[in-house]
RNA sequence: GCGGAUGUGGUGAAAUUGGUAGACACGCCAGACUUAGGAUCUGGUGCCGAGAGGUGUGCGGGUUCGAGUCCCUCCAUCCGCACCA
């Protein structure tokens, strides 16, 4: 009988799904391992070949730790919230439930055939009402939590609103209790506090809500008709859609990620990811040392009289600190060592000061250069990074040391959302704050000798941190790395400002004004938001009549029909991003049925974080950082014990398409083949791959391709054959080389898919796909089935002792393979197999000892093969998957002699065969001797002769 | 500009600690088998050379008996981030 992989595949498919083979639970008697990939967007297209890579990967190490006795846990589901869906609504009216659960059946298929060994008991889906019961339940946590920067985590708002009624604000001594988060608030007594009515103490606790409504500038994409995360923007358009996004102040909620930017920072060397992706993270979190100053604002009219009412500049929501009179810019340093180089102040064209500094005379002016630079578009701003532009106030303020006027500019190189949205400009020590100055005219002042002579302080800054301060007071004659402690000390010491740490990580904005998410569980009476009970959620996603804004301009929510909270208050109508549901659901896979609680603690204590995670480095700065955040906030609250998701994370590279070409000679309908192309004036054209084998066109296919190829004349190779051109690309339908899954799993199956798919390379590398090559991991497997079999295609199999050979071969794939393993080392493991089933082939070898402990190895790559062979060795069906690794014995590798390479110089020359046994000086005595010795000496006596026995022989002349 | 990664045959790649460069596979070449099965088997296949031999891991240097591997300089490609003060 031959290798009919479809019969053997479709009986062990069913096998399992019937048995419930790899359903887990809780078991003390075993340690335990989390194996988790990355769950899938189920979209229209389905699945390529690039994505089941990083899930073969996971499932041959689950299956793997399976064998080695490890309960795993290895679940699957779906992030089934998303844009798509709800795009595909607006076209077509049809509910994005609908379109969501078809397209889960298409995967849910695909996933099938490959054979994959997931609990699906454990599925989970985000837009589940019952998932996103609690996704919600996290919101509200978050909603009545704070961070405490004084113990250094999350607690509850309650323990806020103590400290509030014992003592207060704390006074002017903000950071304390907010550690440098929020600076706009007014100080207040313990009285005064416990003299606020509700409103207005849900007003001061909205400023310390790690899930809060505020005011901020966000990217507003029209085309999307919704607001967008930093991360949801890649060069300055929105990352789904490429639509243009505007930055736009707008009251909106927001997850106070940047409470935790510290620890997301040093929870980075506590956990093994590639250091690609932590530097990803670090540079997004970007933190940076400095210092602040503050600047007096000179102008006397412009004085903010004691006896004005400081919550009128309070209640415009005013980010920075303006709260105390008379003015002051704070601007963030990293250089304070120049801060005699200070020529003059930029402000960020957004930042609240602009229209209250500026003088009657300059008005109209300034005026104008900020309505241009808030109607720019991200992408503009971007686009345009060298034009310099700016405009001057009209205001000056006073150096804190020196005392002298400083003029302050308004400039859109200095943005609103990094440290104060002021910078103080030292032209002569900073490249844009120099080109500023020269563009107009502002004077540069040296204040560090460069370090390189020949550095022209008239041409360009010199900016790097090395040199000796000079024209700097109490500075001079210091490095610049003693300038820069020194003078934080004197800034600190006259109260000018202090040393602080500063991060470009920004909250994360929560609100989208769009239907297919997680509504939001939040309640407005009396304009101030308040959070659902527990016992109110899940708060479902009501229907509406079209999945558009209002006419007014309102989230498709305002569009359901008597949708109110107790009937009587309006519900927020925005609902949460696509990061919301990923950000915990390795979590409920540990729980997903339970109806009372996110995660048992009984669960979550067992399993704990996952031990292993794969999937690919797009999510860098999205769903990773969110899922740490959240994380952390859950192990604060005492929910979960651990305080990172993902212990180690293996990122899989892409797989690229190989697109075919044929050449169309131009102004004619004929084709030339690849090496005669040149020859003739003619254009690359897409070909599918379906029509071409081996770069082999298959010319009658393409005839029928398309009706105007019907007639289509060949310049053929001499052997009549059309040879296309090819390139390597992304996939893509209209490049016409997407290769499925499925066509490979009908052609060849799914273990040989699985084991090409590793074969291709390693994992962690992006690597084209080519499908020729299949044929030989194909071969391979009837190759390993006629080991079982004898040439009539009877199963053959001995129960002899095996052979000493057989052991070698087996215990060196044993080693080879548990290596491989161990450091996910896949694609070389699948050589191992090749090589140990063509050693055992030579060796004729079908010894049942040998060939059983084989398969078991081989059943993680290949599941349906190995059980299969399994039961004809006689074992009982389907407990492969629950068999005992073997385990490698060093006693049958033991060898008494070894081919030693001989190198004259390091040049390898010959090989001889000598016995282990002997020393060093016998291994010397014995090369010398040889006449092949002779030949490469040329009569002259060796120098010396290097010898690492069992290793080589290096004779230096 | 900053950061990360990668450069090895015609192709995908291997070489885990500095010790025989190119395992394993694809493709190609030659042959066998006997019909057509994405078969199977044998031999060959880095480059130059008829051969002896020479040469070879992006370039150039260095350390070493010995370097794909370690160090320095440079180049190329890919991926992040980017007016971040």
């Amino acid at each position: 009988m031959d290798y009919d992989f479809r019969a053997i595949e479709n009986k062990w498919r069913k096998f399992w799904a019937e048995n419930k083979t790899f359903k887990v639970s809780e078991d003390t008697s075993k340690p335990k391992f989390y194996v988790l990939d990355m769950f899938p967007y189920p979209s229209g297209a389905g699945l390529h070949v690039g994505h089941p890579l990083g899930y073969i990967a996971s499932d041959i190490y689950s299956r793997y730790k399976r064998l080695q006795g490890f309960n795993v846990l290895h679940p699957m589901g779906y992030d089934s919230f998303g844009l798509p869906a709800e795009q595909y609504a607006i076209q077509t009216g049809q509910h994005p439930a609908i379109t969501t659960e078809q397209n889960i059946a298409r995967y849910r298929d695909q996933l099938d055939k490959i054979g994959f060994s997931f609990d699906w008991d454990r599925e989970v889906r985000t837009s589940a009402p019952e998932y996103y019961k609690w996704t919600q339940w996290i919101f509200i946590q978050l909603f009545n939590s704070w961070f405490n920067p004084k113990s250094n985590k999350a607690e509850h708002i309650d323990s806020l609103v103590a400290i509030f009624e014992k003592e207060g604000s704390n006074g002017v001594n903000l950071d304390q209790l907010t550690g440098d988060i929020e600076k706009d608030m007014i100080p207040f007594t313990a009285n005064e506090w416990k003299n606020y009515n509700e409103k207005k103490k849900l007003e001061i606790l909205m400023n310390f809500r790690l899930a809060y409504l505020g005011e901020s500038y966000v990217n507003w994409c029209s085309a999307l008709g919704t607001v967008l995360a930093n991360d949801e923007v890649v060069n300055g358009v929105s990352e789904r859609g490429g639509h243009p996004v505007e930055r736009k102040l707008m009251k909106q909620w927001s997850m106070r990620i940047t409470a935790f930017a510290q620890r997301l920072l040093d929870g980075l060397n506590e956990i093994d990811w590639s250091e690609s992706i932590k530097e990803t993270q670090r540079n997004w979190i970007g933190r940076s040392e400095g210092c602040s100053i503050k600047f007096k604002v000179k102008s006397e009219e412009l004085r903010v009289e004691s006896d004005v009412n400081i919550e009128s500049i309070i209640n415009e929501n005013s980010p920075l600190s303006a709260l105390h009179s008379p003015l002051e810019i704070e601007v963030f340093t990293t250089r304070p060592d120049t801060v005699f180089g200070v020529s003059f102040v930029t402000l960020a064209p957004e930042h609240d000061l602009v229209a209250k500094i500026t003088t009657p005379e300059q008005k109209a002016e300034v005026e104008a250069y900020v309505e241009k630079a808030k109607n720019r578009s991200e992408r503009e701003r971007q686009a345009d990074v060298n034009t310099i532009s700016g405009v001057f106030t009209g205001s000056y303020v006073e150096h804190p040391f020196t005392k002298l006027p400083i003029p302050i500019w308004v400039g859109d190189y200095v943005l609103v959302g990094y440290g104060t949205g002021a910078v103080m400009a030292v032209p002569g020590h900073d490249e844009r704050d120099f080109k500023f100055a020269k563009h107009f005219g502002i004077p540069i002042k040296q204040v560090i000798v460069p370090t390189n002579d020949s550095h022209d302080m008239d041409k360009a800054a010199w900016v790097e941190k090395e040199g000796t301060i000079i024209n700097s007071d109490f500075l001079n004659g210091l490095s610049v790395k003693q300038a820069i402690s020194k003078s934080i000390e004197e800034i600190t010491k006259n109260g000018f400002g202090k040393g602080r740490i500063n991060y470009r990580l920004r909250d994360a904005v929560f609100g989208r004004q769009r239907y297919w998410g997680e509504p939001i569980p939040i309640f407005y009476k009396d304009e101030t938001p308040y959070a659902l009970q527990e016992s109110e959620l899940p708060l479902t996603l009501p229907e509406v009549d079209k999945y558009l804004p209002t006419e007014d301009g309102e989230p498709p929510l305002a569009r359901a029909n008597n949708w109110k909270y107790q009937n009587a208050n309006e519900y927020e109508l925005s609902t949460m991003p696509g990061w919301a549901g990923s950000s915990w659901y390795f979590l409920r896979y540990l729980d997903p049925k339970n109806t009372s609680e996110f995660v048992s603690k009984d669960k979550v204590d067992y399993w704990g974080n996952v031990d292993l995670y794969i999937g690919g480095s797009e999510h860098a700065t999205g769903h990773l950082l969110y899922a740490r955040f959240w994380t952390k906030f859950l192990f604060d609250r005492g929910f979960i014990p651990f305080d990172e998701p993902f212990k180690k994370m293996i990122n899989q590279g892409m797989i690229l398409g190989r697109s075919s070409f044929v050449y169309l000679v131009i102004g004619e309908n004929k084709f030339v083949s690849y090496s005669l192309k040149d020859n003739l004036v003619c254009a690359p054209i897409h070909v599918d791959i379906s029509l071409v084998d081996n770069d082999k066109l298959d010319i009658e296919g393409f005839k029928k391709w398309r009706p105007e190829y019907t007639n289509a004349e060949f310049i053929c190779e001499e052997d009549g054959t059309y040879i296309c051109g090819y390139e390597v690309e992304k996939m893509s339908k209209s490049k016409y080389n997407v290769q499925t899954p499925d066509e490979l799993v009908e052609k060849f199956g799914a273990d040989t898919l699985r084991m090409y798919e590793m074969f291709l390379g390693p994992l962690e590398q992006t690597k084209p796909w080519d499908t020729k090559g299949i044929n030989g991991v194909f071969n391979f497997l009837r190759k390993l089935w006629r080991l079982f079999h004898d040439a009539n295609g009877n199963v053959a199999i001995s129960e002899d002792q095996p052979t000493k050979e057989a052991l070698k071969t087996l215990h060196k794939t044993i080693k080879k393979m548990t290596d491989d393993l161990d450091r996910f080392s896949f694609n070389t493991g699948v050589s191992n197999f090749m090589i140990c089933v063509n050693e055992l082939t030579d060796q004729k070898c079908n010894n049942k000892q040998i060939l059983q402990e084989l398969i078991i190895m081989l059943s993680p790559y290949t599941p349906h093969i190995s059980e299969e062979l399994w039961v004809k060795l006689g074992n009982a069906s389907g407990t492969i998957s629950t068999a005992k690794f073997p385990v490698f014995n060093e006693e049958f590798l033991v060898e008494s002699a070894f081919d030693y390479p001989v190198s004259f110089n390091g040049k390898m020359r010959f090989k001889v065969n000598l016995s282990l046994s002997l020393n060093p000086k016998e291994i010397e005595e014995l090369v010398l001797a040889l006449e092949e010795s002779h030949k490469w000496l040329e009569g002259k006596a060796p120098k010396k002769v290097i010898i690492v026995p069992g290793k080589i022989v290096n004779v230096v002349i």
